[in-house]
DNA sequence: ATTGTGGCCTGCCCGC
DNA sequence: TGCGGGCAGGCCACAA
């Protein structure tokens, strides 16, 4: 599912829509239009516009328009962005195999013919106009050692719930978390203020090389434990058989053997 | 304020 | 072969 490699991929994606002048935008399904917006509006506003920059704060991607309007696009756990036909990836987990356009949730035409377009089968994504990006917490792959420690320290809610809590840390989801907690050797039920300073040291380093590898890979799916659960349920560090609880209200994966 | 829970949405997989 | 229940998780509203 989208998290942030997925939507860093979207994102430089997006760079092929700048600076091209928008002359229809369809939003078809008005439960996609988040924060009150209407169809009406999202259409009257943005026609004639362009966009003029490509952001990205964790899974929220912005695209800056030079009407003042930031458009802010999330897609949830099986929407993919596609300009003039190219998708930024072929297949996302859980989303299933078949294209179809009836699943396009919001579709920006271009006056040169080309187009940009949410495609979102299970309708978990959303548009919204000047979406609050203060709500965001530091994206993950830009957080210092001590921001990382700072967003821990004193808390007792689950490692897990806390690296996933996107006003602290913006970006991780269900499966780069249980990887990099794997990888860290992290009980992810651990209390998040309960870490040592070499463990949170520990973490970080995990969480950066995490998301860079798994960037390489081609996505968050790629990651070594979520290979192993789906072929067998033992640890592929040490044969364990692997934990499934639930924690943070998430189905989580780790390996009683070498995560504490 | 912080932490926990349930519901939204729908394609797909499994068992009958 | 068809059917139905359960599952997946990002995000939000709401409860404690």
């Amino acid at each position: 599912m989208p998290e942030l490699p997925e939507v860093e991929t979207y994102r430089a994606l997006a760079t092929r829509a700048l600076g091209r002048t928008i002359a229809a935008v369809e939003a078809p399904d008005a439960w996609f239009l988040k924060a009150g917006l209407r169809p009406d509006v999202v259409v009257s506003t943005l026609t004639g516009a362009r966009f003029v920059a490509d952001r990205r704060i964790g899974k929220l991607l912005l695209l800056d328009t030079d009407i003042g309007v930031v458009v802010g696009l999330r897609f949830g756990m099986t929407g993919r962005l596609l300009v003039d036909g190219i998708a930024a990836i072929a297949r996302l987990e859980y989303a299933g195999a078949r294209d179809n356009t009836t699943w396009d949730r919001f579709v920006v035409r271009f006056a040169d013919g080309g187009d940009l377009r949410v495609r979102d089968p299970r309708r978990l994504g959303g548009v919204a106009f000047d979406p609050d990006e203060s709500r965001l917490g530091v994206d993950a792959l830009a957080v210092t050692p001590s921001q990382l420690s700072a967003l821990l320290r004193g808390s007792t809610a689950p490692l897990k719930a806390r690296l996933m809590d996107q006003t602290r840390l913006a970006g991780l989801g269900n499966l780069l978390t249980d990887e990099t907690l794997w990888r860290a050797g992290l009980d992810p039920a651990r209390p998040s203020g309960s870490l040592s300073g070499p463990e949170r040291r520990r973490l970080h380093r995990h969480l950066r090389r995490t998301l860079t590898e798994l960037s390489a890979r081609g996505g968050s799916h790629t990651g070594d434990l979520h290979i192993a659960r789906s072929r067998g349920a033992c640890c592929p560090a040490d044969g364990a058989p692997l934990d499934r609880r639930t924690v943070g209200g998430r189905t989580t994966y780790s390996c009683p053997v070498h995560q504490h």
